[in-house]
Order: structure tokens, then sequence, then C-alpha cells
RNA sequence: GGCGGAGUAGCUCAGUGGUCAGAGCAUGCGGUUCAUACCCGCAGUGUCGGGGGUUCGAAUCCCUCCUCCGCCA
């Protein structure tokens, strides 16, 4: 009763394919930040969902010979396993095919059509049917989408038009109040700039051309665009217009959100247009948008066209959730696009988590078993450098919880770590063997109680990040969660109770072997990418979908997780260009133990060509070789060093052979 | 083309007027052994994108140019 509450939201994701790591960094973002609010007491309610209307799934569900409804379930299923899997710890889960949510929808878009805010006019534009989007002629310039490159068809029907520009005076002037509405604060220029100076124009609220959404209140021919059907969401999911008293009194009890957690894709649609709803709706407007950054791939964004999406399974699977987020929110400041890379997360892993946390642990109890007896030593003979040690520990609990409020995760955990790294070298000054040895069994104990409390005060401060190892830490120093686990306590350094019994147990995090990791992550993502060919993954594209973390999985309609398996037509063989050639230098890129630098003759040219082949051919015996190579990829730099194309070659486990042609033919020649 | 952001050690980045510009990783050397070949210490290296200006003093403010990125057109 009376406690502070605290609404935190994901977008809801378009389940018109499987999730990606993007996703997952998104979720798990705000899961730590949900978290957080819930043990400093707050009433947190944190909601993600789908979003399961348009076009695109009616496609697919097509496609698949399914109808809409059994589609999304199924990938709604893999959702839910997949945060269920990643210990998120949503309170709602919203599908927009539910009955609270198009009940409500319908009454949002009734009443805005009875205040006049929405009203239906003739509609002439030219329209991607791909990508539901109206395009004006100069964007659709030669009759294409600017978005997709198809073409775009002239449409002339009835629409349904909400009058956005009314609103942007109020907005601005919210804007203005609230300088923390837009975070990072470089959107909100690019809102301010772009769109509402400008003007804007009156937004198409409805569509005809498919069926598998909402229809207009009063006219089935109609069905409610993503704008009004998607963006609800954050309010039908607190019961906003239910029937329901009970449902009606959430809605009461948490809006407005304290802050929607989005993608920078999708920035515009939360920061304007659903703002705009809400002031028409006459609600009060949500605390913050935070628009994150991407993940990419040492070149580029995340995409299943490019056939190398990162399941976040796959890693999950092999690492555990621990691990995952870990990596996620310490690696990439929050707001700031980030790259994955299978090294920066295995040396992530060591480093961090197997190094300072996991060793430090695996340091301190055998110590204990072997100096105190096992139990939790009192601390009796206290002297420099405890006082240092312990400083440090209460100023980490004041700098984590500053950064939180920030949503800086990274800066967060940075100080975590600071504190360990102080723990690790505070063994080595005091070396609690040597105190034993001369005698000084008190001295020892005493620092052991230290290296105790510190490993208690980070469990505790590490709960909003890592949902496993802090039980564990707990449960090997023999506490139980309680008084001596809560927040508070990590600021008060000599709770833990001396005479608990420790358990050693097996190495926390396990140390891993980097070459052979990565090996294994390539493999299961497609291995292309590192050598220089394409971007790995993207985290796509803005979408009229409020889709998410790293962006709308919907464009591309590829297999998307298991890479390699789907069909493809022979047009999109086509577009690769294959060229015989041969090979004339070849020499090894410094400080890469992997890579080779080639020069390649292809007839008309030579070519260098970057590629990851060191580990199985000396550059010597690479001179006069025939090789495949692909001439129409995107240029790259690996390593600083400019890659224009990739060769070919099958690989198997830790074998790998060129793809060479039987017979001469001319350099140049096309392969097919 | 318009608006915005960024360019700092090999790599990732922190640092918005004032002690010799910092951290982590990587590199080299040394130490230690309680521990997951781990941990601890020491050591470097930088024309702080180029040029010009303001100031007693600038990575930090202003101008200009270059490069990269984002949003928009």
């Amino acid at each position: 009763m009376g406690r502070k509450t605290f609404y935190i939201t994901t977008p809801i994701y378009y389940p018109s394919n499987k999730l990606h790591i993007g996703h997952a960094y998104t979720t798990v973002a705000a899961d730590a930040m949900a978290r957080y609010k819930r043990l400093r007491g707050f009433d947190v309610m944190y909601l993600t969902g789908t979003d399961e209307h348009g076009q695109k799934i009616e496609r697919r569900a097509r496609e698949e010979g399914m109808t809409p409804r059994a589609f999304v379930d199924d990938i709604v299923g893999w959702i839910q396993e997949l945060w269920r899997k990643l210990d998120i710890s949503y309170d709602d889960f919203i599908r927009t095919t539910e009955p609270r949510h198009k009940n409500a929808v319908q009454r949002i878009f009734q009443r805005l059509m009875d205040q006049g805010d929405i009203y239906q006019a003739d509609y002439e534009g030219l329209y991607c049917t791909p990508c539901e989007s109206f395009w004006t002629a100069r964007q659709a310039e030669g009759g294409r989408c600017p978005d997709c490159g198809r073409p775009v068809e002239l449409v002339r029907e009835k629409s349904y038009f909400f009058r956005m520009g009314k609103y942007v005076p109020k907005l601005l002037q919210y804007y203005e109040e609230n300088p923390e509405f837009i975070q990072p604060e470089s959107r909100k220029h690019e809102m301010i700039n772009n769109f509402l100076k400008p003007g804007l124009e009156d937004l198409c609220v409805s569509r005809t051309t498919f069926d598998w959404g909402i229809p207009v209140p009063g006219d089935p021919d109609h069905v409610i665009y993503v704008w009004i059907d998607a963006l609800s969401n954050y309010i039908t999911a607190l019961g906003y217009l239910s029937d329901d008293p009970v449902q009606r009194e959430k809605f009461e009890h948490y809006w407005p959100a304290d802050v929607h957690v989005v993608g920078k894709e999708i920035v515009r649609f939360h920061t304007i247009y659903w703002p705009i709803v809400l002031m028409a709706l006459g609600l009060p407007l949500p605390k913050k948008v935070f628009g994150h950054g991407w993940l990419l791939t040492p070149q580029g964004k995340m995409s299943k066209s490019k056939g190398n999406v990162i399941d976040p399974n796959l890693l999950l699977d092999r690492y555990g959730s621990d691990a995952i987020r870990y990596f996620l929110l310490r690696e990439i400041p929050f707001g700031a696009d980030g790259v994955f890379t299978p090294e920066a997360l295995i040396q992530r892993l060591n480093f961090d988590l197997a190094n300072d946390l996991g060793n430090l642990l695996n340091r301190t109890l055998p110590l204990i078993e072997r100096y105190a007896g096992g139990r939790i030593p009192t601390p009796t003979r206290i002297q420099e450098p405890d006082g240092e040690l312990r400083g440090m520990a209460a100023e980490t609990v004041t700098r984590v919880e500053e950064a939180m409020e920030k949503m800086e995760f990274s800066t967060a955990l940075a100080a975590i770590w600071q504190l360990l790294g102080r723990a690790n070298k505070y063994i080595d000054e005091t070396a609690p063997w040597a105190e034993v040895k001369a005698g000084r069994g008190d001295r020892a104990e005493t620092v052991l109680y230290h290296l105790a409390e510190v490993l208690r005060i980070t469990s505790i401060l590490l709960q909003p990040f890592l949902t496993k190892a802090p039980a564990e830490i707990w449960r090997r120093l023999g506490l139980s969660p309680g008084p001596h686990t809560s927040w508070d306590s990590a600021g008060m350094f000599g709770t833990l109770p001396p005479g608990l019994p420790v358990y050693k147990g097996d190495p926390l995090f396990p140390r891993l072997d980097l070459e052979a990791e990565v090996l294994a992550i390539d493999e299961a993502t497609g291995a292309v990418s590192r050598q220089g060919a394409e971007p790995v993954s993207e985290t796509g594209e803005a979408s009229p979908h409020s889709g998410g973390a790293a962006g709308a999985p919907e464009n591309d309609a590829g297999a998307g997780c298991a890479a390699g398996t789907e069909l493809i037509g022979i047009e999109e063989f086509q577009k690769i260009d294959m060229r015989v050639g041969r090979i004339v230098e070849a020499e090894r890129i410094p400080k890469a133990d992997k890579l080779l630098k080639l020069m390649i003759d292809l007839g008309s040219e030579v070519r260098q060509v970057v590629s990851g082949i060191a580990k199985y051919y000396a550059p010597e015996d690479l001179i006069g070789q025939r090789v495949v190579v692909v001439v129409n990829l995107k240029p790259v730099k690996l390593r600083g060093v400019e890659s224009r194309g990739m060769i070919l070659a099958a690989s198997e486990g830790d074998r790998l052979v060129l793809t060479t042609v039987s017979d001469d033919i001319p350099l140049g020649t096309k392969v097919k």
C-alpha cells in the first residue's frame, strides 16, 4: 500500500519471424531495470508482448499454410520460451490479438472519431504492399518503394486519418517542460528538427489492403493500422477502457509509464505519434522514452537476408542466461550502438565472470575452509587496508544506484567490477596464508571475513543483471535470502553473520577456450562474416510496427535462425557474381592469426581480398591457386585492410579446403 | 542537400578551460601461489582528425576543412 509504482515496457515484438539477439538485448535491459526497481521497493509493472496483426503476418501464415492465429501462436510460444530461458521477469505479456486489447482499441478509435480527431477522407497515393506504406511521388522515385525497392502501385480509397498537426505545439511544450522525456537527448533534436518543426501531416490510421487486424468500428472493410493498434498496448494491458473495474484500477494505479524502452529505430513513433494519441485521449504522457542503440556485427547490421542472424538460443544453451545477460549489459553503453563478436563475448565471460568474480569466490572459500574451520569467521583484528576496502564497498553501492537511475547499466557493472578488482588485490596485500604461518590466525580470519563481505555485497548488487549467480553465491556463503541479502544491507559492511558454514563448490563460471568457442559460434551462425564478406546480421530497419529492440524482423522473408537451410529461387542465386581467379600474392596480416591478404587476378583486374584461412594455408602454398571469388560483395575492412570479395572454401570441423575449378579456363570466367 | 552526433594509446572507450591526458583489454618485464595457466605490481607508447582563432592557460570554447555515423529529404 502506498508503495511507489514503476511501470516499464519493451516494444511489443512482431512475430512474423523468430527474434534475434537484438530483441533479447532490449528485453534484458528492461528486465534489469525492472528487477532493480523491485529491489529498491517499488511496485513494478513490467510489460512486454507481441504485435500480431498486419499484412506481413497474414502473408507469412499463408506461405506456411496456416491461419494467422496458428502462425503467431507458434512464434509467440517460442518467444515466451526464450524469455523464460533469459529469466525475463515480466509481469504481463500482452498480445494484440487478445480480446482485452481488441476491445479497448476499438473504443479508443471510436472515441477519437467521435471527437473529430480521426476523420474519413479519400486518399490517393502510391502504396507499397509488402511494406504497408504510402509514399509521395517524390519519395517513390521511379515508381519504386524507397524502403524495399519493389514497385509501388497507385491506390485510391477511403481511409481514416488522424489530425496530428494540431497537437504539435502541445507536444513541443511537453518536450520543453520534460527535458528527460527523450533519451538519449540527441534523438530529441532529430524529432524536433525533422518532424515537428516542418509540421506534421495527418496520419493514415487504417488499411483495407489486408484483413488480419482489428476492424474499424462500424466499418469492417477497414482495419485499424499499427499506430493505434500496437502503440495502445501500453494502456490496454493496464485495462484502459475495460469493462472490468478491477482491470481499470490497474490503469489508474500504474499509468503513466515511467519508461518505454525502445530501439532507436522506433523512437519517432514513441515520441511523436504515441504522445499525440495520448493527448487526444486526455491522458498523461509517459515520463521517458529511452531509445537504445543497436547490436551490430563487425561489418554492419543484422539481417536475415544476409543469412547470419544470431539466435540467442544458441548462446543461451551454450553459456547460460547469466553470461548472456552480463555480456549485453556490460559490453554496450546503453544508448550507443554495440558490436557483437564471438571474441568479445568469450573474453568478457573469461575476464570478468571467470577471472574476477568466479575466481575471487574460488579463492576465498577454500581459504575459509582451511583457515577458519569452514565457517564465516569473526573479524577481530582490523587494520589497513581493511578500511579502504570497506570504504570502496560503500562507495560502490552509491555508484551503482546512481548509474541505475540513469539506466547506465554498463557503468553500474564497471563499478561493481572495480570493487572486485580491489578485493582480488586485497588478498595479495593481506596474504592471509602468511598471517596463519606467522601465528596471526586472528588477522587471517579478519581478512577472510572482509572478503566474504565483499562477495555478499557484490552478489546483492548483481541481482538486476545476473539472476542465478547471486543466489548461488549466498548458498556457498551459507546465507539464506533475507535481511542479510536485502538491497539496503549492501550498504552496511559487517552485516554478514559469523559462523555460517561455507561450501566451496565447483567454479561458478568456468573459463572458456577462446579459439574453440569462437569456432563453435562461427559455425553455428555461418562463418562467412568472419572472412570479411558481409555483415553477419543487422538489427533491422524502422518498421511501422513497434517491432523493437534491434529492429523489426519482418523484412526479409529469410529463415533467420537456422541459417542456410532455406530454399531460394534462381533469381536470388543469380545475384551472386562469382568468377574464376588466380591468387598472385598472399601475405599474413600482422596481429591477425586467421587472416591472409590475397591479391587475386581476375583477368580484367587484380583484386585485394582478405580471407580467414591463415590457419589452413601458408601464404606461399596459395600462390598460383585457382579459386572461385565472389566479386560483388560489399567491400569491408578487416583489421584495417580492405577486402573486396570473398573466396569460396569448404569447411568442416577444423578442416578447410579451397574451392577450385577442375580444368583450365580463362581468369574472370563467370561461375554459375 | 538539411539537422544532429562522433573522430583521444594497437583495440574499446572515459575525460567539456587549469597539476606531466586517463581506464579496461592487448604488449613487455617482474612478483606471487590461496585460486579457474589465476591474481598482484611495474613499464611504456598518444602531433587528444587537420588548420586557424579566443585565453595567462584548450582534448575541452569559436571558425574552417576532412572522415565516419544517425535522422530527414
